[in-house]
DNA sequence: TTGAAAGCGATACCAG
DNA sequence: CTGGTATCGCTTTCAA
């Protein structure tokens, strides 16, 4: 078998010449509105199929460039998934992105050190906006980003400089309808797991979740903050909570990560029967539909959150603004199951 | 506040005009082994810092496509991250990929149709070279990729016409150490529950577990195929294999997924105990390691597979060759836990 | 070591 | 509708 090199790759001008056209023509083949001759195009693009031939998406977007970024090239920032919730979102994003003709260009910049080559790297590749997933992001990380001055749209936090916009989950809402449900049982002594404190989204939840319970007459309840909002957080948090307030009978957990880790030590502890207890998450992560949890929780509107995300990304690109930035609060979805 | 339009990007020539130098002079600044006054770089490189530039990769890229590929940019083809596995897998890829200096840029073909175009924007974006995740691909899918002759990889599957390399997890000694782990807690009756029944990962663990079980004299074990790799699957099978086979004492799942679906199955029929009935996963995702869970199970070594994958890669890649192409199959390592 | 000039692949403008 | 030509930003000969 011969050693299969791979062929040089075939460029408009091999097209024109086979075609017997102008590398003009083989160009305005290939773009939609251009004036050609339907014969030509069809000619063309004969050619350009048998040849396997696609005008050169970097090259393109260089002249392009003139008129605006074009490289297509979306950048998606996102920490480690060490949460459940956002493989889910990520995939999302990235299919959403496709069908819209651009491409997913993923940037980690938790790796050691990498944020810096991570931010020249964008510049670098002329992408043309950002999408940040800034809930699964350090601050600084973030402003680092934002600070590049290339269109972007935060995701899951809001900027506390209001450079850009911002679309995340009401997540005061999502607090206020625990509280409801935790009343509506009945529950008297209800307690509040959330994670970093420093936590945008953990912090509004807290608010939501007290604030509701104080105006119904409940005392301020007991709030535990982590270091993450893993599954193993929320184990060591619920058997604190137990030791230390163990008349605890409801317990609203940042997201489902963290309950779910709650869920086990409650189980542990004899803690779990909706009668007795309840227990409530947020983002309904697809374990928390696992039989062994049916986790009563909130779900973000993730289809959502990304279809307005990437609106006004586009937005923000077509205009080249970075003025009038907006941030959208969507509501949560109440789902309710065994606990 | 006046509306901060985003400026015009930074060019070579830019830096050169204010650093008194010609644009080559620029260039050969940022080629590390281009001859070049050590003063001269300098000042380059500090009035490009004060200025914010960066060579246009896009630009680069194209001038260097004379001498091979040169984008940097690596695709990384994925299916849904319905299995919790795949995320885990992800993040460390691309992790690996940035560390080298490279970009991924993520093609997720399952979106209706949308193979086709992926394929498109591959040629069209000049990729370097492709990570296939084949095991989350359909065999199709995975073929339409190899047709396109660029330098890929597979990852958790083979290629059966054997075009490019692949790296895998040893999946018959999957198989074969979970049957070792049932032999040695002295069960009889153990079952399998796997995944699609074209998945080469799937039948391979099967293969490994039944043949092994038979070389020590126990009878083929039922064997139960599922449509995915989901808990949902796990879940349903585990019940049926309950009922028609209710003096089962072990089962061995081919991924985490479905042993955990299944061990809530299990429990849901009180035959949880592993005094008299044990369970083997494979994967080791992380909610195996979960108190609620504590799955025994066969851990894939993710880093060694993604660093192994990315190195056969670059070679392709350097060579230009599409031959010689290897299988590298990883040893599993065992963890036992409670199940 | 340096600058001038050619060219990578494609598009846009301008005559025809 | 069509073909020539300038240009995008950069690297790379080639002389100096």
């Amino acid at each position: 078998m011969k050693p299969k090199q791979r062929p040089r790759n075939v460029t408009a001008s091999d097209v024109a010449r086979l075609a017997g056209v102008s590398r003009s023509a083989v160009s305005r083949a290939f773009t939609p509105e251009a004036s050609i001759h339907p014969d030509t195009r069809e000619q063309v693009l004969a050619i350009a199929r048998e040849l396997g031939y696609r005008p050169n998406a970097l090259a393109r977007s260089l002249v392009k460039s003139k008129q605006g970024p074009s490289s297509g090239l979306i950048a998606v920032v996102m920490g480690e998934f060490d949460n459940p919730f956002q493989p889910h979102f990520f995939s999302q994003l990235t299919q959403a992105l496709q069908a819209q003709g651009r491409v997913a260009m993923l940037v980690m910049p938790d790796a050691q050190g990498s944020l810096e080559e991570a931010l020249e790297r964008l510049i670098a590749y002329q992408v043309e906006g950002a999408i940040v997933a800034a809930g699964s992001l350090s601050p600084e990380a973030t402003d680092a980003f934002l600070a590049l001055g290339t269109p972007a749209v935060l995701l899951g936090r809001e900027d506390p400089r209001g450079r850009v916009s911002a679309i995340l989950t009401d997540n005061r809402a999502v607090g206020e309808r625990a509280a409801d449900y935790v009343l509506s049982r009945g529950r008297q002594r209800p307690a509040f797991i959330g994670g970093r404190a420093d936590g945008q989204a953990s912090r509004e939840r807290q608010q939501g979740f007290i604030e509701r319970l104080q105006s119904k007459g409940i005392d301020a309840p007991p709030c535990l903050s982590n270091p993450d909002y893993s599954y193993a957080s929320g184990f060591a948090a619920a058997q604190q909570l137990l030791r230390d307030h163990p008349d605890t009978d409801a317990l609203f957990c940042a997201c489902d990560a963290l309950a779910l880790g709650a869920m086990d030590a409650l189980r542990d502890a004899g803690r779990t029967s909706p009668s007795h207890f309840n227990l409530i998450g947020c983002d309904d992560v697809p374990q928390a539909a696992w039989p062994g949890y049916q986790l009563t929780t909130l779900a973000q509107p993730v289809e959502l959150l990304v279809n307005q995300a990437l609106d006004h990304l586009m937005t923000s690109i077509a205009s080249g603004r970075t003025d009038a930035p907006e941030v959208l609060r969507l509501a949560p979805e109440f789902v309710q199951r065994r606990s």
